[in-house]
DNA sequence: GTCTATAATTTGATAGAC
DNA sequence: GTCTATCAAATTATAGAC
């Protein structure tokens, strides 16, 4: 991936996470990378295409860093408190919402493209949380967990980005396990 | 309150449902209603102004339809069962997000009075639960339990609204108590 | 209260030079 | 790859007639 467009990228994930989807322009993104916003259109040629590869970018980077839950037992380390950290990570060092939480929230109203790279970040990360829970306790009811640790991630990071604070993010998630 | 200005909330919250604050115009919801967009204007002089009433109105209407904690105990009825059925309710029938769950997610990208009164639904509804767990279990933890439920019903509604099937929320939300 | 008309700005997008 | 120039459409908002 071009330097640029990694810029592009950055800008736009950064303003997606602040208001959503329609709470950015090309012009803005242009702005924030020291170019003119036709050359923001050479890289990505409509705002579907840069939205879609925004999400997709984000879920690349997220569940990157995360590593294969397989691996994570290999180390010695809990995948589940790995992954509530991650989240953690992004709310406290950000500021900021998960960025396909804020799509999946908007989605009813999202282009098709955009829509499509939504559901593969929730349909990565349930994957990813029931191989945890299975690696973890078994196959029965991982599934179940999954949604039900990624619902409470999703709904302790609006409820802390609501409220501007991050104790009700800790209250939240204690739970999980 | 106005007949007609119920008509344009009742429009804006179907529309910031769908894709949130900035995926309305005050075009689209004098189409809907029937009259101009000056008009509009009347009623409300800016977007603003529109969107925080939109909060105010979504959350007294959600609170409202509930009743308080205390009643639904001396009617014999559980307070969280109640809770969670009108959240439910809320994403089958209507089958959009949480109003304020989306602008909750929205919020850092916000004007001003539309970040008080998301607020204020979240403070509402937290209280609210904290007052249904004490009066089921004592005062004890009241609160945390509060902002889990809470969390985990905004959660289930994004992760069941992102990939456009209910059976998430239902299997995400069974575990709250 | 609702209308017409319109101002001022922003937006997504394209053509074509360099 | 980036630029200038530009377009057509949409947006929030206001003035003033009825």
């Amino acid at each position: 991936m071009d330097n640029k467009e990694q810029d592009i990228l950055r800008a736009a994930e950064r303003m997606v996470r602040e208001g959503g989807y329609n709470a950015f322009s090309f012009r803005d993104i242009a702005n924030e990378v020291g170019i003119r916003s036709a050359s923001v259109h050479y890289h990505f040629p409509t705002k579907e295409d840069l939205g879609a590869a925004v999400a997709a970018y984000y879920t690349d980077k997220f569940l990157g860093a995360l590593g294969e839950p397989e691996e994570l037992v290999i180390a010695g380390k809990d995948p589940i408190k790995a992954y509530v950290k991650a989240f953690r990570d992004a709310l406290a060092k950000d500021k900021r919402m998960c960025l396909c939480g804020l799509l999946g929230a908007e989605i009813n109203g999202l282009p098709p493209k955009v829509v499509g790279e939504t559901r593969v970040f929730f349909e990565r990360n349930l994957d990813w949380l029931t191989r945890a829970y299975t690696l973890q306790k078994g196959e029965k009811g991982a599934k179940d967990k999954a949604v039900q640790t990624l619902a409470l991630l999703e709904g302790a990071m609006i409820v802390s980005n609501a409220l501007g604070n991050n104790e009700n993010f800790d209250a939240a998630v204690q739970i999980i396990s």
